[in-house]
DNA sequence: GCGACTTGCTTGACACGGTGAACAAAACGG
DNA sequence: CCGTTTTGTTCACCGTGTCAAGCAAGTCGC
């Protein structure tokens, strides 16, 4: 595998078909370079060429190449504190498969038994080429260790060598937001994008970056930490005491008690506060412009400092979105520093197999660009 | 010039004087191609061979490599509202000239006028391989275009082009905040760090990121917007009308005004009132208190959501830095991410070169990376 | 309907940057 | 003085991509 081969391969994986001429202007090799390059990649069945353009123009028409998306099989795994949630996809990061299972407790061995049972049982279908984890805490492609994980207790515990072993498969790790950066690098909304950020709402408040077409890892894999940043010092307290931080706003379990107790009606859920705010209800309508207010000035922020060319909304929350959206454009309107435009937001819609979805996305990359 | 010349070049100008064996070992080359890389470097003049190591060791003694800086050499213009700041600096970015002169008016042809001037009067020494300017406003290296510039009332001026035209020689333009990020990272604190951002308080407060080794250009030009970040709504207003934004509190004319008008004073310059805050005077302490807190939690904020090795504090007003880092830690303190330690603060002093300095590197890099 | 034109793709000779193996050079240490 | 270690050089070679030329397959104009 040559560089060429992988970043017309990559290219081709992360803007559609395209001709080989198209692909030689876009990485810059010439037309003789791509036709040597492609050779290989069809006759090992990575690329197959769409028979006509349909394009009508003037000139030969194209010859279209795609990747053959069911070539190969990655299985990602996102790790909670209680469950483990798999999927299998193929390389255009379809979800073709899923499986979940519980995690009694935190203790290694165990956790690295499940994750072998989800990968065997996932494996069943086909063989695959590599097993991408995701948690929340520090871990990155590359280094085979988990830095650092509150949630489960652990710090430094080689969960890739672990799993490698246990299951034959290579094995890429990475923080959970990180992962779904990735997804959304060559998949999603960020296709096209040389740089952009990933907000996600849900029971925390995440951030990743991609600036000048690299998923950023900051200082011991440590970016985004936007979660508790200050917005307003009378506002609610967060877990860790903060008045006022972005998390104490928006992040759903707050949002949820702070109706809930204002409103003395300990059963609502989540989604029942939303309705309540979409119906107008007083206590619902205020909390949640307090949170579009917080989650705007997070986006002003995160825009102010790095210039993305978008950011993505997402998480299990994005979809309070529609609630709070006035709310959140003013702020970030508001926020936006006066000699830019605010910087453009697209909302993506979440479901949970999102997390294990990036945790595979993330070993595709790392596979495909590290080796 | 190939690839591993450039790259070559690059690591000795940066990293000093290096053995061969060393340079290979750092870029991944191998022993044979670095021979054949020094080769014309050294016999054109640009690299010269260190007679003997000093370090005494086991095996064959290196014959360190270094950039010959007299070799060439580039000019640096800062343009403010009132005056153009010219320096002349080697390749290692050693001012060996400085030049100023006043700009009567905001002309476009006035100004490239005064900037020819004063490369002609720069170059009387010799012979000049760059010029770089630098300027508060959007502009990029490789853009030879000046997008907005609020200060001079331009906005769409082919400035590159004007002047090249003029003097003969490349021309690469820089926003001046990015362009000092450039000379840090080269050839100040930042050397040695693939990962950091520079924050400067004066007349404003800016802020410059590199990540992964790469200077980075935000959207339309603009990084590091961070100036009217919100620290407390109840603070000073700005003269945006923003209430307690980080200008508000940190920049040295907030601070100026603030302490004169309180006391009734306004004689004193910026420089009076940090006297009187290193005396102990309540009031002037009480502003800088506060000055330092802001630029805590602006570091704070932009550690967070990038996550940077160190960030580097300078401009026109570091050596305010003195008399309030105790508040100015605590803060950054207080507000970093509670999964990550403070982030490494190093304070560098300015002085006005730096400005030209950085607009001079920028031209340096520019040139020997994109050519 | 035919040639002119345009664009896509392929072929084969070739240039060139970098590697690997072998070796020379320059120190140290017993 | 000879092994050891590390640095640096030489030279044959290989692999990757370019260049020039030509073929392929369509539209356009007359």
């Amino acid at each position: 595998m040559t560089d060429a081969m992988r970043a017309v391969f990559v290219e081709l994986l992360v803007h559609g078909p395209l001709s080989r001429a198209e692909v030689a202007r876009r990485l810059d090799l010439s037309p003789s370079a791509l036709t040597k390059v492609a050779k290989p990649l069809l006759d090992a069945g990575y690329l197959r060429e769409q028979s006509s353009d349909g394009q009508k123009g003037i000139g030969r028409p194209s010859q279209p190449l795609q990747v053959d998306a069911s070539r190969s099989s990655f299985i990602g795994i996102k790790l909670t504190a209680e469950e483990l949630f798999a999927v299998r996809v193929d390389l255009a990061a379809t979800v073709h498969d899923r499986f979940s299972l519980p995690l009694p407790d935190h203790d290694v061995d165990t956790i690295v038994e499940q994750i072998a049972q989800a990968v065997r049982r996932l494996s069943e279908a086909g063989d695959v080429a590599g097993v991408g984890i995701s948690l929340a805490g520090t871990a990155t492609p590359g280094d085979p260790v988990v830095g650092n994980s509150p949630f489960l207790g652990w710090s430094h515990v080689a969960l890739a060598k672990l799993v490698e072993d246990a299951v034959g498969v290579p094995t890429v790790l990475n923080n959970d937001v990180r992962a779904l950066t990735a997804a959304q690098q060559w998949f999603g909304a960020g296709v096209g994008h040389s740089s952009f950020a990933l907000v996600t709402v849900g029971a925390g408040i995440g951030c990743g970056l991609v600036v000048e077409d690299r998923v950023v890892t900051g200082r011991s894999g440590g970016t985004g930490l936007i979660g508790h940043l200050a917005i307003d010092d009378r506002g609610p307290l967060c877990e860790l005491g903060h008045r006022g931080c972005a998390r104490a706003f928006a992040a759903s379990s707050a949002i949820r008690r702070s109706i809930a107790t204002t409103l003395d009606r300990p059963e609502l859920t989540f989604d029942d506060c939303l309705e309540l705010a979409r119906q107008g209800q007083p206590v619902a309508r205020r909390v949640l412009d307090d949170a579009g207010r917080a989650l705007g000035r997070v986006i002003a922020t995160v825009a102010n400092v790095i210039g993305p060319d978008l950011v993505i909304l997402s998480g299990e929350a994005v979809h309070m979105y529609d609630v709070c959206a006035d709310a959140l454009q003013a702020a970030l309107t508001r926020h936006t520093h006066w000699t830019s435009t605010p910087v453009r937001v697209t909302v993506k819609p979440f479901t949970f197999d999102e997390w294990a979805r990036g945790a595979a996305v993330s070993a595709l990359q790392h596979l495909l660009l590290h080796s």
